[in-house]
DNA sequence: AAGTAAGTCGTACTTAGTACGAAGACTTGG
DNA sequence: CCAAGTCTTCGTACTAAGTACGACTTACTT
């Protein structure tokens, strides 16, 4: 029965809180909560974070941090490519993220290294600065919007998918929304549908596209 | 000084929350604070609302309603190329719609009729169920992804992003970030440098790619 | 041993959502 | 025209959360 609750740090602190929000999401992330986890009491976390934002600035940072970097001077389309992979699961791992990430306007050590070695793959690609900038614009608004659905959508990410569309449908008369119910019944409640994976379909789509347009 | 602080009515309170977001955020929209812009008091508001939760979805579903509808049997490029941009418009005067959609997972009536046009467009343009499905996935994940960027983007999106990367550029020794000291100095300060410019040429290439891919 | 700095926390104030039920206003059958 | 509802509105109060203030406790220094 020694006490392993050594001593907080800001580590033990940001790590905490990442499990937190894993677990029950941004809204189970209380100072109280936190201070819980760590067997200590709320006051305690503020010698090691200012305050709740400076606590979710960091932990926006840490997600960049997480997500593999593109090889500055490899073939650009492979890097994106796997980088774009890396931040999909990244983001999924952590599905408070991208609510977090909408917020947070000041941007920490990892994601300007982040942004760095992306915009120096695609400068090594042969990419002007303009199309360098559509590029990384058209990349990331995929990215990140293609998990901003994932996460709207209201099933969880399985197949629970025929469920909720079954549940719906019921809810309007029949020629309500009759794309919409063709869509449910002969595209989404068939065996093996899963929207996720859709995203590289996509992805490869636009890298095609940003290829011949370079 | 007559009263013309008629009645509550579901309309009027839903009508004064978009007021208040769209103002000054939706960290402003409090119960009290929507009562108070109506003149009565927070209790009133729960007999045209069961709880903040169904306002929220409310609102959602009232930003849907104000996206153009593209018409079903038209020109699915030019139909899809107009919702896009309503959309765009959309959720940039509603700047705290994006970070509601992504939360909220009940769509309402706006919402499915939203999205039946959507998939009919997209049917009635030759589209496949799979490809349709893919279409709707990418160009969606783009628009919502583009305006989540610039939400995100540390300035309003008028042209103080020079003064920002000039203060970001400040707290980094020279030689830290080079790819995004380039990009800032040599892009980003040039005059009639705006983010915004660059949803249309992601769109068109998109959309270009779609055509092609059908 | 005494001083000092670092870390921890008790208390309490503020802002938010909302349950409960009373009080006033308006409607309607007699 | 009145009594009995019914519809709106709101007063009060409880709970959860962020955090300011300052005290207490410990560990390390000299």
């Amino acid at each position: 029965m020694g006490e392993p609750v050594r001593q907080l740090s800001r580590e033990r602190v940001l790590r905490a809180a990442v499990a937190i929000a894993d677990a029950d999401g941004l809204g189970a992330l209380t100072m109280r909560s936190l201070a819980a986890a760590l067997h200590a009491k709320p006051m305690s976390l503020y010698h090691y974070i200012r305050n709740k934002d400076e606590l979710l600035d960091a932990l926006v940072d840490g997600v960049f941090a997480e997500i593999d970097l593109p090889e500055v001077g490899g073939d650009w389309r492979a890097e994106v490519r796997r980088r774009c992979l890396s931040a999909r699961a990244v983001l999924a791992r952590h599905p408070w993220a991208l609510a977090l990430v909408e917020t947070r306007t000041s941007p920490g050590p990892a994601t300007l290294r982040h942004h760095d070695s992306m915009l120096g793959v695609l400068r090594g690609g042969g990419f002007s600065l303009p199309m360098t900038a559509h590029a990384y614009a058209i990349i990331d608004a995929y990215v990140f919007g293609f998990v901003l659905q994932e996460a709207s959508l209201p099933f969880d990410g399985g197949d629970s998918a025929t469920e909720v569309a079954d549940s719906i449908m019921e809810r309007f008369a029949a020629g309500d929304y009759p794309h919409l119910v063709e869509f449910a019944t002969r595209h989404v409640r068939q065996p093996g549908y899963h929207f996720g994976g859709q995203f590289t379909f996509g992805l490869d789509l636009i890298l095609d596209a940003l290829a011949n347009a370079s």
